[in-house]
DNA sequence: AAAAATATTGAACGATGTTCATTTTTTGTG
DNA sequence: CACAAAAAATGAACATCGTTCAATATTTTT
């Protein structure tokens, strides 16, 4: 037993450096990794972080159920993995947002990425609610490279933020950033579980740019005053 | 096997009908129906609807596990009555909010109602997270009492906003209800559930109100012109 | 080629929700 | 009250999980 893979996809010793030993049972270890990884990945979007079994796992990655606790931890961890990815994806569609709407007033490019997160959940919705229905046990933090992922999803809500708000300081642009993800995503998570006190599906979007047109129209108007 | 309670607190035949026959049976079942509720209430309190194994349920409420399920249809419906207890708590939080902010401004009322909330949620965290960390089964829907509960706390968002938007259809007013609960409610859930994404504890009633009241300064604006 | 180190295996373990044949209690009736 | 039928309570047994670990197979080193 080695490491269990704390870090996410260590490159492997990359071909290019011969020094390091890239033994037959390091590589077939690295291969069950991301193998596991990409099995786990698709029996979570189809059935949910609670759809995921060792022993369906093991089978579909055509090992056996130890050599899982061998690589990871446990299903948590390797759940965490998946976690990676799916984040990774919500960061590509913010970053196009930012792309396509650069041009665009700060409003519309909060509220795009209002509606690209909603569009992603609706589409991805088993794989973003394993990122979040975990309360993880008393005192276990999340690992660093979820964390920093998480930050960097911060930013594309920082960065328009901070120019609606000019004057106000470094840590008020990051609170509201967090406030008005947390809020975009409280109104995505009520309406995708069809909860009774939740929006219907066919009305979330355009209550979502509701919200952020009327936050940003009171934080106008109370620069203006 | 009779009804397996698919409805709450059947008022047992009360004592004032006498014709309604109140057996020795069905009066065990009505007290064992009333103590699985408080015991689990209790367990959920202490260590969230994950906490609660039916052997341990048992020996709480002195019974044994099979008659649980003479009584409840599964561990799933007992929870659902448990939610319905909190659902009637946080009622009772925005009620209490209502009368004493009567004379004040919907805005103060709308603050008001999202800080009680969030106390709430502080305060009752397991029992709070119980009502939302299940997503139900496909297909499967929420018992009408529950839904009934959960349209009056919708009432309480509702009333101020009916104010606040003298010009705004009904339909209108429902869905900024919803919009503003789930967006208040995301708040609360990645701040409790210490989110990376989501607020500090310390933060989270200080922007709330910041959200709320720009949101309202927004609508009003938008009255205005 | 043999030995040491390492990795893989899958039966077994301990929990858990749920069931159901058996036992106990309650109810209806002569 | 006695006694049979009906109803309810029981808890051992079952199915299904995640996880472990002694036994086996493989890889690496000497």
């Amino acid at each position: 037993m080695k490491d269990k893979s704390n870090s996410p996809a260590a490159p492997a010793a990359s071909a290019a450096s011969p020094v390091l030993k890239v033994s037959k049972a390091s590589q077939r270890k690295a291969q069950l990794h991301e193998d596991l990884i990409a099995c786990a990945t698709r029996r979570i979007a189809a059935h949910g972080a609670h759809g995921l079994r060792a022993r369906d796992l093991a089978s579909d990655a055509g090992c056996s159920v130890g050599a899982i606790y061998n690589v990871f931890e446990d299903l948590e961890a390797l759940i965490l993995h998946v976690s990676l990815q799916t984040l990774g994806a919500i960061d590509e569609v913010m970053a196009a947002n930012a792309r396509e709407r650069a041009a665009c007033s700060q409003e519309e490019i909060l509220t795009g990425l209002a509606e690209r997160y909603c569009d992603f959940v609706v589409q991805n919705t088993h794989s973003w609610r394993s990122l979040f229905e975990h309360a993880l046990p008393e005192g276990v933090e999340l690992p660093d490279w979820i964390i920093e992922k998480q930050i960097s999803l911060l930013g594309h809500v920082r960065r328009p933020l901070a120019q609606l708000m000019p004057t106000a300081s470094d840590e008020k642009i990051n609170s509201t950033a967090r406030l008005l993800f947390s809020a975009v995503h409280g109104v995505v998570n009520l309406a995708v579980d069809q909860r009774t006190v939740g929006l219907a599906l066919d009305e979330v979007k355009r209550e979502l740019r509701f919200l952020v047109q009327m936050f940003v129209a009171g934080v106008e108007k109370g620069r203006a005053e």
